[in-house]
DNA sequence: ACGAAAGTGTCAAAAGGTGTCAAAAGGGGC
DNA sequence: GCCCCTTTTGACACCTTTTGACACTTTCGT
């Protein structure tokens, strides 16, 4: 199974490619043999699947029944999707409302790659340092939960 | 099957021609071998469709027993379509009507280009924002049902 | 019929995206 | 620490897409 994992600060050229690395890469190559990936949205910034495992998501969505909770992940996560492949340095193209929702706008050039299980999340430096600290501050109200796991 | 997806942000110009991204043209193209859209007004804003699903949706629309819930749907969605073509840029104009209703009116130049399966969603920016925003909302209530697809 | 406003067609500039190369930075083994 | 190989980054040329501009046509009200 596919396992992305680690931390690791990448940078986006001017146009707008991210480089992805090269650990993540090879996971792919490793378990698919392949060198596509699904980008879209995501609650705090953009997320990227390889393709079956994105497959398998939509497949999953489109047999749920009409209604609000159908439209309400494709108007955020399923339409916004583009498939797309690294280039020969390992980068993709990450379109311009990504890099808006992404918080990769300007002069930041910088961004996080976070390896989650089976997929990566990216996200302006800025934007990750806000998210992480948040869920610190989450975990530090409840200090017997994370004991209890022997954290 | 015709399969728009993405999200882009483009431009209406001072005379009300909205510029349809190249990847949308290409869907098209790819799977009509058209330049023909059919757009109309839609609960969010405005939406397009390629000629012949269209034509579909009206066949099954007239099929209809005579009735409020037709009627409903000729006054919301069917009357006000329009068919129109991309000028050699990629444009199409909208008619004043629709632009007031997806929020396109006064100086407000861009808006937001959505691919959904096989129709595509046009509305201004602030619209979209808001729209986005909402349903974010409701899906973060409701963690399991996303975990469960395996987002 | 005239003028104003809205819509069309087209051009060309600007912006954005792609492919590739080579330099710089980073990491691992010795 | 030093060298070598891998990875990442910056740069550039080229191509596509988008946008702004402007002239011309149509429509509509008076």
């Amino acid at each position: 199974m596919v396992n992305f994992q680690g931390k690791f600060y990448n940078a986006i050229d001017a146009k707008g490619r991210a480089s992805i690395p090269a650990k993540f890469r090879d996971e792919l190559e490793r378990v698919f043999g392949d060198n596509h990936l699904v980008v879209t949205e995501d609650k705090s910034g953009v997320v990227a699947y390889p393709l079956p495992v994105w497959k398998e998501i939509v497949a999953k969505i489109e047999q749920l029944p009409p209604g609000q909770f159908r439209d309400d992940l494709y108007l955020t996560t399923v339409s916004p999707a583009i498939e797309c492949s690294f280039d020969k340095q390992g980068r993709v193209q990450l379109s311009q409302s990504m890099r808006e929702h992404a918080g990769l706008v300007g002069e930041e050039r910088e961004f996080v790659a976070i390896g989650v299980a089976k997929k990566i999340l990216l996200m302006g430096r800025e934007q990750h340092a806000q998210s992480r600290a948040q869920a610190q501050a989450r975990l530090d109200d409840n200090p017997q939960s994370r004991f209890d796991l022997g954290l």
